[in-house]
DNA sequence: CTGTTAGCGCCTTCAG
DNA sequence: CTGAAGGCGCTAACAG
């Protein structure tokens, strides 16, 4: 068995496979690839001849061979560091190892330019298709690579004129669910704390918590809604202030976890008993503190546009398909609370 | 500009590219890959026809012409909906973009055959180089690798008798400045929650805890580590248990920050405002929470991780290295709690 | 069942 | 500065 290979040496191809089994280079990939019509003694040489150089199939050189896209998906996800993408990330990569295929991830760090950049690598590297979490509003650039047939995925958020598979989070269903949970609970004044009003989320749930606010007779529902709390440390600046107004909300849905971890900071300070939170999202220490909160399954997100890119792989005609994960209220306390 | 392929349209490739132009293909290659030596009025003939046509150069074909090991390098990490893969996986991007390089991530789940089959994997895909978060104990697998001159790179966790780059968190200098933390606040019966024995960040961590501890004249310190702590659940089963002996610790050192969170909620639970608390690992909510931590960058391991691979690659003899990133105490109240 | 003949798309010689 | 040949490692037809 001391065939190993010395540092730097070439690997064994088949060629050399074959020639160690005293078989043709097809016979020998035949047999590797386990492929019919080889009989069983031939495969057994063939395996033990492999076995015995240490082989190892070059998948890229076989993708190649075959003619064009490899079994490859590529994502390009808005922020790895950000545990959101990466449990969307963990789904997607399970159901595609499920189906024989690779991911490939990168990052944008939400920067329009660097989606385009990555999307060309993509390209180049001749990924089987794509699943993006779009960054910014401009994206000529992935509908010309939809234009030519490459499958194209979104997921989180889709992206205005552009057709093509996608998966969102039930953003509205969410937030009226939560917004009905305090509605339920007596509260007329309810403040909803977001972020930057150019995310397309946060445009689906104000939205909704607008509509329902109305459809409950609430007026002048806009009143205590606050855009622009881009990180915990204005979320919580934000709250801080709201909860000063005269006829302060009595109750507050906060947009995202960020948010909610900000809106807690604040509600601590002001000792405030008695105004109730919901948030969107659930996060790590959510239960620890009781906090009533939106939540859903983010590696949902990535399986069910895995398996869009995967059907869509193996039908490129198929109609276009838009999946939403479904959102489930958790009540912990902080969202049961009545108004003073 | 109306020459967009209809969708299923072969790509065009460096030959039509070569052709429009009026060139050869070695021409059209060396403008289209920057080479020196094309007159200026050429290299623009040819990239004129290429954007004309769409061109998108193969990176796959190129690789495998080039002989072998593509600019890929691939990342095997324990559980990529875990936050703290996604921080190190993060971090190892970015810095291999800045080199040049792509990144395949999967996943092992913590699981050692897992861990084999990827590595098979993307042995055949032809990653330039393989970082890891090993997984068990067996990766003879790997050692294999190593000795066919692949480079290989080991995160969070060395490998017994594997002599390659590795990148670990500093954990006994964590642990230290935990333990004497605690001590000079008047602590000397200092319980130590742990995660699995086999885990070996945990065994790091657990010999500093007593390494410190018998430095500072504490005897019997073994006797309140509490192992086997896997998750939330476990913890909190664990710390409710020794406070309930005779003679309780007046502080308790989590080791992870799972074990943090059950911590919290049996510390809650007993209503014990006497006793302190240090958590290796800082987490969503921990400054809301006033948890003291020891703190760590998770993107460091990624980008020095992915920093050896690149220089491995360069040069696969270079002796091999270990690189420890920092920690640091984060006094946030919890930790700074004196005996009752 | 097995082997032969052509490439896949590009890069690397080595000549013009 | 440019081009022609040969091959990377494998597979897809076709023959036998």
């Amino acid at each position: 068995m001391e065939s190993r290979a010395a540092v730097g040496a070439r690997r064994p191809t088949l060629i050399t496979v074959a020639e160690l089994a005293g078989v043709s280079l097809k016979t020998a990939s035949r047999a590797i690839n386990g492929e019919p019509n080889v009989a069983p003694a031939t495969r057994e040489k063939v395996r033990a001849a492999a076995r015995s150089l240490g082989f190892r199939r070059n998948a890229v050189a076989a993708d190649l061979a075959r003619g064009g896209a490899s079994s490859v998906v590529g994502f390009i996800a808005g922020d790895l560091a950000n545990p959101f993408y990466s449990a969307v990330a963990g789904g997607m990569e399970r159901e595609l190892r499920r189906r024989g295929h690779q991911l490939m991830i990168t990052s944008s760090d939400e920067d329009p330019e660097r989606e385009r950049d990555l999307t060309a690598e993509l390209m180049e590297r001749r990924v089987g298709a794509l699943i993006v979490t779009p960054a910014g509003a401009d994206h000529e650039a992935l509908g010309r690579e939809v234009e030519d047939g490459l499958p194209v995925v979104l997921v989180d958020r889709p992206v205005a004129g552009l057709d093509v598979d996608s998966v969102v989070i039930d953003n509205r269903g969410g937030v009226a669910a939560a917004v009905e949970h305090l509605l339920a609970h007596g509260h007329r004044r309810i403040a909803l704390i977001g972020d930057d009003s150019d995310v397309w989320t946060f445009q689906e749930r104000r939205e909704a918590f607008v509509d329902t606010l109305v459809a409950h007779g609430v007026e002048n529902p806009e009143r205590y809604v606050r855009p622009g709390a881009h990180d915990a440390g204005l979320a919580r600046a934000f709250v801080s202030e709201i909860l000063e107004d005269e006829e302060p909300p009595t109750a507050l849905l906060a947009a995202n976890n960020v948010i909610t971890l900000g809106t807690l900071q604040s509600l601590r300070e002001h000792r405030s008993r008695h105004v109730a939170l919901v948030g969107f999202d659930d996060f790590a220490a959510g239960d620890l503190l009781n906090v009533t909160v939106v939540d859903y399954d983010a590696g949902e997100l990535g399986r069910h546009a895995a398996m869009l890119a995967c059907l869509r792989i193996e039908d490129p005609t198929r109609p276009t398909h838009s999946v939403v994960v479904p959102t489930r209220l958790v009540a912990r306390g902080s969202g049961e609370i009545t108004p003073a």
